[in-house]
DNA sequence: ACTATATTTCGATATATGGCCAAATATAAC
DNA sequence: GTTATATTTGGCCATATATCGAAATATAGT
């Protein structure tokens, strides 16, 4: 049962939900570009990251200094369709494909110094 | 979202994902069959349930003083379906079916009252 | 080798969660 | 109405988790 508890403790956080979502709609981001849609630490989203690989929910692929993540081969199916469904009703989630949309076609070296900067300035 | 982050909530805690899987065995359960199944206290047992039940992934039924609990008719089917897969690989809910039978055919005043002498002599 | 930088790990902190006991609630039986 | 009792709620404690900034790691470019 530990298998399927790590499953659904990795669901059970509100930005992991988003992640997955993005990673849905996305099949591939770095970590910087989850960073950036949503708005936390990237040592965070990199810490959330590691929750979901942990419960082999999704996979990791490292090009250079980039890290590019993208959902599992094995994410029980099942659960997928279900969260296709619900993620298809939720406001937040269609706030983060707009937001997608627009880290996608920055430059991601751009994204990383940006969030860079947030450690001295504010937001 | 929230009402899905509610939902895989709930289902990150290994007694409550027991206790789901007790329900999809047996249709209806009060608490204190519950309680012995878990070898919880009432009132944990009691907080569980009504975290699931806040969840919509259970009901309650009041009979004089027992209350008793079911899957509800809301439960993502999807999930109940993965779920269904999962348990039946889980040593755990293999072992908690078998205790079932032996709570199912006790009597409920007997369960509630060794659940009570717990609290005075040692388990 | 040195510098810059994307990501991860470490350490600290605040909040959330699971557990129990004791008290409160609700209901049956007298 | 009083008593007994199944369940829930409140108070408390220990542990787990989310978050951040700082330090460490790994890699590209010079």
């Amino acid at each position: 049962m530990n298998v399927t508890l790590n499953i659904t403790k990795a669901l059970s956080d509100g930005n992991r939900l988003r992640a997955v979502a993005a990673l849905m709609a996305r099949d591939e981001l770095c970590v910087c570009q989850i960073t950036e849609m949503l708005g936390l630490a990237p040592a965070t989203v990199s810490r959330h990251m590691s929750v979901l690989q942990n419960a082999r929910l999704v996979e990791s692929r490292k090009e250079g200094r980039w890290v590019h993540y993208r959902l599992s081969g094995s994410f029980p199916v099942l659960v997928r369709e279900w969260l296709v469904q619900e993620f298809s009703q939720a406001g937040v989630i269609a706030e983060d494909r707009l937001k997608l949309d627009a880290v996608i076609s920055a430059d991601r070296e751009d994204l990383c110094r940006s969030q860079r900067m947030k450690k001295c300035h504010g937001g």
